[in-house]
DNA sequence: TGACTATTGTTCAGGGGATGAACGAACTCG
DNA sequence: CGAGTTCGTTCATCCCCTGAACAATAGTCA
């Protein structure tokens, strides 16, 4: 049996089978009648629906777990580890990272190359390569996602990736460049888009409606509604680091390219950090370093950065009112060196309710957490009822 | 045949049932066959739904249409006029609105009363009054819906209204208390959130994503997506009045609530306007005229509150990505007193794209548009599928 | 005028899928 | 070992939807 057709075998699932799997994958292993209680439907019904997904080799029946119950024990159902193979992206300007998840979202490989030059083709081409390099004798994966800053949106019923501007990337094909090297389905996703289904699904306790922030080379949010990933009309939505949120601590900020002085942008981000820091661009550890050792500059710029991040925060919660917020990314370390100015800025920004009243979630943040994300989007862009 | 069991009819109606029904509401009469194929379902499911909604006497077939087309004429069904009438509420600090609409929206009867304080008890007595004057010998609508500025939270499985600052009401179980007088449904909205909804079904194109935005004593949103309205976590979605916007066209505002000089509510708002014109509080009317008569202050001051709305209306493109944003309530005139102002805000504050290719919508203002908005919330949540 | 085409609405047999109830299976407890 | 409990399966049933065939009603064209 090999493993390439299983994109096609999930994509003829029925509604019902899918929701199942879905649980499983969700939330682990779990009984028979666990399922049709939470999945809402009869024993009856599952007992049909297990059996299609074990026939179909996605499932396992795991050994009955018996925690000294009373009753006949249950027999767990379990995602058959192999059964699928989720291949996630990440591109940066300076590097790709790869890594392989299988239907747990679980990681079974990882890889990262850097990128030589913001080329497209090339770094297609070192994409591609890095991708084979890590499926190894496995021809297919059963799903691809690629994340990527920058727009995704469909022209022409093609989706196409625009305004990638760290990448200097606009108008490119991506998605269907990597799908002609590949029989599985491709999707390619913002990447702050993709860390929030990525949370939605495996970060803890299920939240929805689930603000995302990233906070990096630029600054943007996902949000996750209805326990669906919104997008927007035209795939932009969650582009929250243009927003203007005046003076921050009696100071401006970096000019942004809009040539704002004070948007968020203008504090929040890595380069912003840096030029705020007093340090040479791409030395924000160095920045890092001076402000946990106390020097005054590093730690008023981040002080900023803080409040910034809180009102961003603050402005999201005003206007989605999610369950949760999740705060992330390579730059969020002003979170941790002034957790006060945070919460100071998170207060000041909120109408009609308290700091307190917000739970923020802080997923750890390592650089192959967005490659995974895209995995998990690929996947959930599979599982998905269409 | 007794009008009061209505809703108790709608309510038993099957979920397919109620998407014809919804269908018929919202686009108007039409033939069986468009319906089964707007709805997706096929002729001989529409014959048998039909055939239900005729018998419950919620639908009524009209004469046949023949346009000189060929083929056998259409029986287009169209809502029985009488078969449910809808009572809209609407509180503000000086007045209650009501209005009765029939299941396509239209306005069967409206009334106001001036409320001679803003205690709740007085003021709900008033409501209660005028409403049974309004029904005259109908004695049960099918269905009661409360406009109010505020929050309207649920606590302990009730719905409560919190924070409905101009009417000084915190913490009222308004929708309970009115129920007493009634045995037909009553829910409470948050005005603007009503907007939001009355104009996805009944204004004009349907957009979803959708976003509106009211201007008036506050400013706030509601937001439509997926065709419902999404009102966030805990009921406060869409509260963008707070949000910082920085120093408008140079000049800061006027000191709101939390002490901001920067956000929305210290340019935008009626009161902000009326403080910048120079006129007294409640002399709106006098600013408007002033301004178009061409006063540099009072031209000033709608230009603010228009940059500043401008740069709303882009702050929920950048978050949401409507499909449209419609913009109204009784402050709104900054719109036309300085449209490129506007624009201007707009365009300051998008984050990549143009002013171009944000479709706004400007619903005509009438201080009955809150009660009717009301009303049509209230046959929403009575044909939503539960 | 009469055959022909086009479109609508209804009927009817059939099927897919979900379900409740009954039952067998597997385990604990006393 | 029997009683009690919980789990999974089977089966008859039901609900609802659908495709196909058919009747109804119009325009079109020779």
């Amino acid at each position: 049996m090999t493993i390439s057709a299983e994109h096609t075998r999930i994509a003829a699932l029925g509604a019902a089978e899918r929701r199942v799997l879905l649980e499983l994958v969700r939330r682990g292993p779990q009984s028979r009648v666990r399922l049709a209680e939470r999945v809402g439907m009869s024993r009856a019904s599952l007992t049909r629906i297990s059996r299609v997904l074990l026939d179909a080799g996605l499932v396992l029946e795991g050994e009955p777990e018996s925690p000294g119950a009373r009753g006949r024990p249950a027999e767990v159902l379990r995602p058959r580890p192999g059964a699928a193979v989720f291949l996630g992206v990440k591109y940066t300007a300076e590097h790709v990272y790869l890594v392989l998840t299988d239907l747990c979202g679980s990681l079974i490989a990882e890889t990262s190359t850097p990128l030589p030059s913001r080329d497209f083709d090339e770094a297609l081409e070192i994409g591609i390569a890095a991708g084979d390099g890590l499926l190894g004798d496995l021809d297919n994966p059963s799903a691809v996602g690629i994340a990527v800053a920058g727009d995704v949106v469909v022209e022409g019923g093609e989706s196409i990736l625009r305004r990638s501007g760290f990448l200097g990337w606009d108008g490119v094909p991506l998605a269907r460049r990597v799908a002609e090297h590949t029989s599985a389905p491709v999707t390619v996703f913002n990447d702050v888009n993709a860390l929030a289904g990525a949370q939605h699904w495996f970060g803890g306790p299920r939240h929805s409606p689930l603000v995302v922030l990233g906070v990096g080379a630029g600054i943007g949010s996902g949000i996750v509604l209805d326990d669906e990933l919104h997008v927007g009309a035209h795939g932009l939505a969650g582009r929250v680091g243009h927003s203007r949120i005046g003076a921050v601590l009696g100071a401006q900020g970096r000019p942004c390219a809009n040539g704002h002085l004070d948007c968020v942008h203008s504090f929040a981000t890595v380069p912003a950090i840096e030029e705020g820091a007093g340090v040479a661009p791409g030395e924000y550890a160095e920045a890092v370093r001076r402000a946990v050792l106390g020097e005054p500059g590093a730690r008023a710029a981040f002080e900023r950065a803080a409040f910034a991040v809180g009102i961003a925060v603050a402005d999201a919660v005003n206007a989605v009112d999610p369950d949760a917020v999740a705060v992330t990314g390579e730059g969020v370390h002003c979170l941790d060196l002034a957790p006060e100015v945070f919460r100071q800025g998170l207060a000041d920004g909120l109408e009609g309710r308290t700091a307190d009243s917000v739970r923020i979630e802080r997923p750890l943040f390592h650089f192959d957490l967005y490659a995974r994300a895209a995995a998990v989007m690929a996947m959930r862009e599979l599982l998905a009822e269409h």
